[in-house]
DNA sequence: TGTTTACTCTACTAAATCTATAGGTTTATT
DNA sequence: AATAAACCTATAGATTTAGTAGAGTAAACA
């Protein structure tokens, strides 16, 4: 299951792709569009930003805004950075691999085969979408 | 993420298929074989018996067997049983359908919308991959 | 019939994670 | 100086995870 950080992420993003200009939104603004609780999303913008995705404006006409261009913000990145691991065991994992501690041989293991899959196609979805995709969608 | 509890589900359901014949086996030579807590493992064979994928045998020379040919069972299946919905949010799961609160509109969702995705590859893996193709690979 | 074996079932717990909330601090604008 | 808005740390309640404990029940076998 997607936790709401990531999924608040990812509405806070598309929001601010969404906006005509690349100017400093307000957390409340986009707290109140989206239906997030606004101590919540500031936790998660901050991350993001110390991501290097968001900048930030402090004071009067303050607020966050997109460091990149959507096109260039991939869904994947973002998941990694608010979600974790994409792949469902750290045995699968390409950025997060850690051996199970249960398992002597990986590669006779069949959940593990299972779960190279299912992460090889999440990864393909989650490489190739970027967030210029999904506000088009 | 996948728990703890689905991988041991999995890794029991696997060991059992791949024995000669379809015999009760005893849970601590599952739990041992496959370095799995006893009483862990007990609690998810009750599980997997009550969803009628296991049957059992008490007493002397008793344990666990398959209810069905590895053919016969998806993972899909066990998956549901043991982990819950495929889906990663409850408004895009099929069997486990549940409105977001803070989403009004669920088409014009972007998250939604990906998550359909990722859902439709999951899917597409989980119900086609049985207990007798994971001991094959 | 009595003992052993092995599953059944309920309840409990420690640790981790999730979803926030509280409250003060810093910085920028007017 | 006053105000607006992000920044930052700490904390707390709820839920989930990953077990553990221990008594109960049924089957086999001598």
């Amino acid at each position: 299951m997607l936790s709401r950080k990531t999924k608040y992420g990812l509405k806070a993003l598309t929001f601010l792709a969404k906006q005509d200009k690349n100017e400093p939104v307000q957390i409340s603004v986009i707290s109140q569009s989206e239906n997030i609780s606004h101590k919540f999303l500031e936790s998660i913008l901050l991350i993001l930003r110390k991501a290097g995705y968001l900048g930030s404006k402090k004071g009067k006409g303050g607020g966050y805004y997109l460091m990149k261009h959507p096109s260039e913000i991939p869904i994947a990145a973002v998941y990694r950075i608010l979600e974790g691991p994409i792949a469902m065991m750290p045995c699968v994992s390409l950025n997060f691999y850690e051996k199970c501690d249960d398992c002597p041989d990986e590669e006779a293991c069949s959940v593990h085969n299972l779960m190279v899959q299912v992460r090889d196609n999440c990864l393909q979805i989650f490489e190739n979408t970027s967030l210029e995709d999904l506000i088009k969608s």
